[in-house]
DNA sequence: CTATGGCACGGATT
DNA sequence: AATCCGTGCCATAG
């Protein structure tokens, strides 16, 4: 079978040039996005209709569709690698809700609804938070916005609750350092800083990354890296690096990875994968567990025509005969488009559930190194389709951890961290030539000039550089500011 | 002389 | 068609 474009699902052909114009759009959106473009069409189109009540009878978990959810209707207690796909909606990504219960924290259970951002803060940081300094944890986290920022400033806080501003800084910290790392943060900035700090105890940190953040955030959200290398006097390539390493890494908004916010697209170029687009969780803890992959859906019930506009529809005035007719044909459209846009993200994970089961569990030693375009040729969908549906759309990990979901096409990630481990052990600092016949012995034969590349992505230093002190002291440069 | 980083080219990928 | 990525060659630093 060669590559024809338009069998990408056996249901819906494409029709119109319209409706392949759309798809593709759509397919590109990410839930987020869509989100907002169906709530507008559902405000201008009367042909739309949004059904709300689908829950699932068993769990109520809300659903896209009618019946029980696959989690539920599947056979309890068996195991299988098989993972579990569907479309799911996540009422709470899409409306703010604040409240906070210090007491009762209901145990998480897989596919109830997620934890308040500031009850799943306070539950972390309960065991070392001194009671008596519980009142301010809980007015800190209260006051978060939707970005899980303190907006509000630290002295208020104080004069509150008559104590010294140092005693809130301690509490402060406590909340930054917990999961999402850099909650609470007054400012994107003060948070990337916190995450960055963080991460530096157990990975190496690219140089002057912590610079980049203080000083140049205005450019990298632009991505004017000439200009950022320029500032901080490194070349372009390396600012690329450490951009790219921040964007990967860091997060300024850490609000958004646990809860999501419709946040306008004001900030254009703003690098927005933050809110998961598919959540992937383990069904149980047993070893055999299957994944299950949830494609977080735009909608919270169910889109479909109104029937009274259906019926209205044949004693249209006729001077809005035509418009009516539109408004229909175009409702029509936008069902079938979001129905063809879940099904091909759905096949598309559970292929990529299979493929890259071994990652998603273990990390990024595991990743296989697919392409979008051996992808597409399984699936039977053009590999533009593959790539609209990758690009701009993250992934929340089984660990909570929030990855771009292109990260799953990484050609030499699985490289890049068997190199890190090989460094991680060496006894004196190898040199590139002597790392690419550790590589090559390992099964990944690079050149050496690549794997001067790849410890660079990495952020690891050249050999000369690199004074081993056995793993400690990960590059004290990199947090040194000015 | 050796180890690395810069630049640029060609093939693969998107 | 545009972009990304691995590599080779060469300059430079150590």
């Amino acid at each position: 079978m060669i590559l024809q474009s338009q069998s990408q699902s056996a249901t819906l052909r494409p029709i119109t040039t319209a409706h392949l114009a759309q798809t593709m759009t759509l397919m590109s959106l990410t839930a987020l996005e869509l989100h907002q473009k169906v709530e507008a069409e559902l405000a201008s189109n009367p042909a739309l209709e949004l059904i709300e009540d689908h829950f699932c009878p068993s769990c109520h978990r809300p659903l896209p569709y009618s019946g029980p959810c696959p989690i539920c209707s599947r056979p309890q207690g068996l195991s299988t690698e098989e993972p579990i796909v569907f479309v799911s909606s996540r009422e709470d990504f899409y409306t703010s809700r604040g409240k906070l219960q210090p007491d009762d924290l209901p145990d998480d259970e897989i596919g109830a609804v997620v934890d308040d951002l500031p009850t799943y803060v306070l539950r972390q940081i309960a065991p070392e938070l001194h009671p008596d300094d519980r009142q301010i944890a809980a007015h800190i986290l209260t006051s978060l916005n939707e970005d899980g920022l303190l907006e509000i400033p630290i002295i208020e806080i104080a004069r509150y609750h008559h104590v010294l501003p140092s005693r809130i800084l301690e509490v402060l910290r406590l909340i930054q350092r917990a999961e999402p790392v850099g909650v609470g943060s007054p400012s994107p900035q003060e948070a990337m800083l916190v995450q960055l700090e963080v991460l530096a105890e157990h990975r190496p940190i690219p140089p002057l990354t912590a610079q980049a953040v203080q000083e140049g955030l205005d450019l990298l959200s632009r991505h004017q890296y000439l200009e950022l290398g320029r500032r901080l006097g490194i070349t372009t390539a390396k600012a690329r690096q450490v951009a790219q390493f921040i964007s990967d890494n860091l997060n300024p908004y850490p609000g958004r990875a646990h809860w999501g916010d419709i946040h306008q697209a004001t900030e254009p170029t703003q690098d927005r994968y933050h809110t998961p687009d598919v959540i992937i969780s383990r069904l149980n803890d047993t070893p055999g567990s299957p994944l299950v992959v949830e494609v977080i859906s735009p909608l919270i019930g169910k889109l479909r025509i109104n029937p009274l506009f259906r019926q209205s529809l044949s004693q249209a005035p006729s001077d809005k005969m035509e418009e009516w007719q539109k408004h229909l044909e175009q409702a029509q459209l936008l069902i079938k488009c979001i129905q063809q846009r879940d099904n091909t993200i759905v096949r598309l994970m559970q292929r990529l559930a299979v493929l890259q089961r071994k990652f998603i569990l273990a990390g990024d030693a595991h990743l296989e190194p697919i392409t979008r375009a051996s992808l597409a040729r399984e699936l039977e969908v053009h590999e533009s389709t593959v790539s609209r549906a990758v690009s701009n759309k993250a992934v929340q990990l089984p660990r909570g951890r929030i990855i771009p979901l292109s990260k799953f096409f990484d050609r030499s990630l699985h490289i890049r961290t068997a190199l890190r481990e090989i460094i991680a052990q060496e006894n004196k600092p190898l040199t590139d030539t002597q790392l690419a016949k550790m590589l090559k012995k390992k099964g990944h034969p690079i050149a050496r000039r690549t794997v001067a590349k790849y410890r660079a992505m990495e952020g690891i230093l050249p050999a000369h550089l690199r004074t081993h002190t056995r793993s400690s002291a990960p590059a004290p440069t990199s947090i040194e500011v000015r």
